[in-house]
DNA sequence: CCGATGAAACACTGG
DNA sequence: GTTTCATCGG
């Protein structure tokens, strides 16, 4: 480990710190994988400590695949032994490990948001719930809220009728979970937590085992998670963990970044090195970035400094389009002169956004001009029907008590099992509190002998088709490789003839299932519940191809950890970046902004912030004026792409007013914000009393209103939603009376 | 029970 | 612009 010579002071400091906990705090780009690779290479090899002994805990499984490639080619031999993976991956291996003291068999799956969200519904029908009432999404976030901060069903607070709603669907989402033999993400965390803090047996066995725990992004650890590393941790205490503040974005996740402030409060003997070396970016990068971050409060103040040989770097680029198409366009040829012009690779482009729609105006742009591109979002395949159902017969042969699979495909392809004969058999299971699943199978072996045939009536025969084919296969998934497992089930099902109806569509879909195809044989040896497991625990930024050279599409959440040359943030309009459902929560509001900071310290050289005076939502244009977050950047790190002002349209002449008038030299000295279409407002327009009308939360009352930055702040309390504080000229209020 | 059709709702971020 | 739901005739 000679190569420690490589590292700057801090760095080798947190790499040789001695045992105890240890807080790093780690700015954008200040070499934290390296701090985490090199303090588990220099574990290993300078303090003798065996691999089976060191469990580290990532954020994607990728860079779990980094560290654990870069480590072994530290040290030149591998790490047979190590633990290393995300929360929600070691999480499942305990439970897999631990599964005698869980309500779940061994080949418990785990049920993605779909599956959840069915659930949900299926619970909500079980208490006779309207689901107008109770939306499915925001009860299931409760839930899923209570989980992450270790909350039980029968603990749920009911300080409100609703509450107490909720707790009963937890209740019984809980129940109809576990006799599906299944856990949701949540569970995971849950149900370790849980195991470990009841059984001391197991929670030693794991304490002792684990000399060092190592935590990458810990500030975007929720309340679970921290308490089940402090288990894990409890007996030799060396918790190493590592993180910034200002790139903590998933709140809304339950993560919480006052986990840092936990840890210093829990561990008083804790040793904290802060990190402020950035080797990535160029100064005027990360100048605007601190510019942006440092309006937050409550944060650790940090100095960022760029390395000499980054240089001063350029200015920031800023381009207004007229529209989001013009976004999208700008974004292509920019990267097609770059290229062309030999001033940069394909490689070296990320294109950001706030929300995955925005993707498809961008996509359809690269396509047109025929430059490839790679999307980050395991949506794009997973999500696609066919591999849904495909995954869904697969758990269910893994899993036949799989209720939320069997739905999915119990008429897919059509096979004459309807709405009816599911409803019978769901009451025949209620009746004899057995799994569906199973009295499928029972029927399709026993036929008319099963006592279950005459009960289902007329739906048995039909039904019994289904369970002899599904007991087939489950009757093989032991004898056979999982993909010939698959390649039976296709058969079976004569499934390339039910979606491919040789349509160019229909090739695709059957070219997605072939993709699927090809990765089960990637898990011919580990089988089909490390495949299953696999799946649902597969991150967007795990769908990202390697080694392809093309420009990257992705969230500015999926962008988290990586780096890039060159960076294009689009989007940057209020409504957006920050989003709309973020303007009322001071919480949210700072988190929009370190979404800002994450995405704009992901670059290496230069930052185009790109915007579009009007874009289309739901199919219709609406004007939208420039994210407030741009003013917080130095008016002399910016320079204005001119590009867009040169292409005469109506629109021009306007925009370069709001530019010129309201925009051009106010950066970070008045606090003003451009406003294309309307002069300042500087009376309010909304009176305490009033009736109004909002788009999405319907009729309420005004309960005050104030000029604030130019803008009028109103807070209203709704009768669907409660209170809520809106800025009108965004809000788009309609006054009643 | 099935497939087609059109209306209606609809999208913030993701393991 | 896309997905999901409700309805209808076969």
């Amino acid at each position: 480990m000679d190569s420690l010579e490589h590292l700057n002071p801090q760095q080798r400091a947190a790499v040789t710190a001695s045992a105890g906990p240890v807080l790093v705090l780690a700015g954008p780009g200040s070499g934290k994988t390296r701090v985490l690779t090199f303090r588990i290479g220099y574990l290993l090899s300078q303090l003798g400590v065996a691999p089976h002994h060191i469990l580290a805990v990532t954020f994607t499984n990728k860079a779990a695949r980094e560290m654990q490639s870069r480590v072994e080619k530290l040290l030149g031999h591998s790490l047979q032994g190590m633990w290393l993976g995300t929360f929600h991956a070691i999480c499942a291996r305990i439970l897999r490990r631990e599964q005698q003291y869980l309500p779940l068999d061994a080949n418990f799956v785990i049920f993605d948001e779909d599956d959840q969200q069915a659930l949900i519904k299926r619970a909500l029908r079980d208490l006779n719930l309207d689901e107008k009432l109770y939306r499915p999404t925001s009860v299931h976030a409760a839930i899923s809220n209570a989980k992450n901060n270790l909350i039980l069903p029968e603990d749920y607070p009911t300080a409100t009728y609703r509450d107490e709603v909720v707790a009963r669907v937890y209740k019984r989402y809980q129940e109809l979970l576990v006799s599906s033999n299944a856990v949701d993400f949540d569970d995971l965390l849950l149900y370790a937590w849980k195991l470990l803090n009841e059984f001391s047996t197991v929670r030693e066995q794991y304490a002792r085992r684990f000399e060092h725990i190592l935590v990458d992004e810990f500030q975007d650890t929720n309340l679970a998670q921290y308490e089940l590393v402090k288990l894990l941790a409890s007996y030799h205490r060396n918790l190493f963990v590592v993180g910034d503040e200002d790139q903590s974005i998933y709140r809304w996740r339950g993560a919480d970044y006052r986990n840092v402030l936990r840890f210093e409060e829990d561990f008083p003997d804790r040793q904290k090195i802060l990190l402020e070396q950035n080797y990535r970016s160029t100064q005027r990068v990360l100048d605007a970035a601190q510019a942006v971050i440092n309006r937050n409060r409550n944060r650790t103040p940090k100095r960022l400094k760029s390395t000499p040989e980054h240089g001063e770097g350029e200015k920031l680029v800023l381009y207004e389009a007229v529209d989001d198409y013009g976004e999208a366009a700008f974004v292509v040829d920019t990267i097609q002169q770059l290229v062309a012009g030999g001033k940069a690779r394909p490689g070296d482009f990320a294109i950001m956004y706030r929300t995955n729609a925005q993707s498809r105006l961008l996509e359809e742009a690269f396509l047109r001009a025929g430059v490839p591109y790679r999307l980050v979002g395991a949506m794009r395949f997973y999500g696609r029907r066919e591999v849904k159902d495909m995954i869904a017969y697969l758990r269910l042969v893994q899993n036949p008590a799989d209720e939320a699979s069997l739905g999915r495909v119990i008429n897919v392809p059509p096979r004459g099992i309807g709405d009816k004969s599911q409803l019978a058999l769901q009451m025949e299971a209620q009746r004899t509190g057995r799994s569906a699943g199973l009295i499928l199978m029972e029927l399709g072996r026993e036929g008319k002998d099963s006592p279950h045939w005459q009960a289902l009536g007329r739906n048995a025969s039909l039904l019994a088709d289904f369970g002899s084919l599904l007991g087939e296969w489950h009757r093989l998934k032991d004898e056979i490789s999982l993909p010939s497992l698959f390649q039976r089930i296709l058969n079976d099902l004569a499934y390339r003839e039910y979606i491919d109806d040789n349509t160019e569509e229909g090739q695709s879909r059957w070219e997605n299932v072939q993709e699927l195809l090809r990765i089960a044989y990637e898990y011919e040896e580990k089988g089909l519940t490390a495949f299953l497991e696999n799946l649902a625990l597969v991150s967007d930024q795990d769908t990202l191809p390697e080694n392809v050279e093309a420009p990257t599409l992705l969230t500015l959440h999926a962008a988290k950890g990586l780096e890039f040359p060159i960076v294009f943030i689009t989007g940057l309009d209020d409504g957006l970046i920050p989003h709309n459902r973020s303007l009322d929560d001071p919480e949210a509001m700072a988190e929009e902004r370190r979404l800002f900071y994450v995405g704009l310290t992901r670059a290496k050289k230069r930052v185009y912030l790109v915007r579009a005076a009007q874009r289309s939502t739901y199919g219709s244009f609406q004007d939208s004026i420039p994210s407030r977050f741009l003013k917080d950047i130095p008016a002399d790190l910016i320079q204005q792409d001119g590009r867009g002002r040169r292409m005469g349209r109506s629109w021009q002449s306007e925009s370069r007013r709001s530019w010129d008038d309201n925009y051009a030299g106010t950066w970070g000295s008045r606090p003003e914000r451009a406003k294309p279409s309307h002069a300042p407002i500087l009376q309010p327009r909304f009176k305490p009393g009033m009736r109004v009308k909002h788009p999405s939360w319907g009729e309420g009352l005004v309960v005050d209103s104030r000029i604030q930055d130019e803008d009028e702040t109103v807070d209203i309390f709704f009768d669907s939603v409660g209170f809520k504080r809106v800025i009108a000229s965004i809000a788009n209020l309609e006054i009643l009376s």
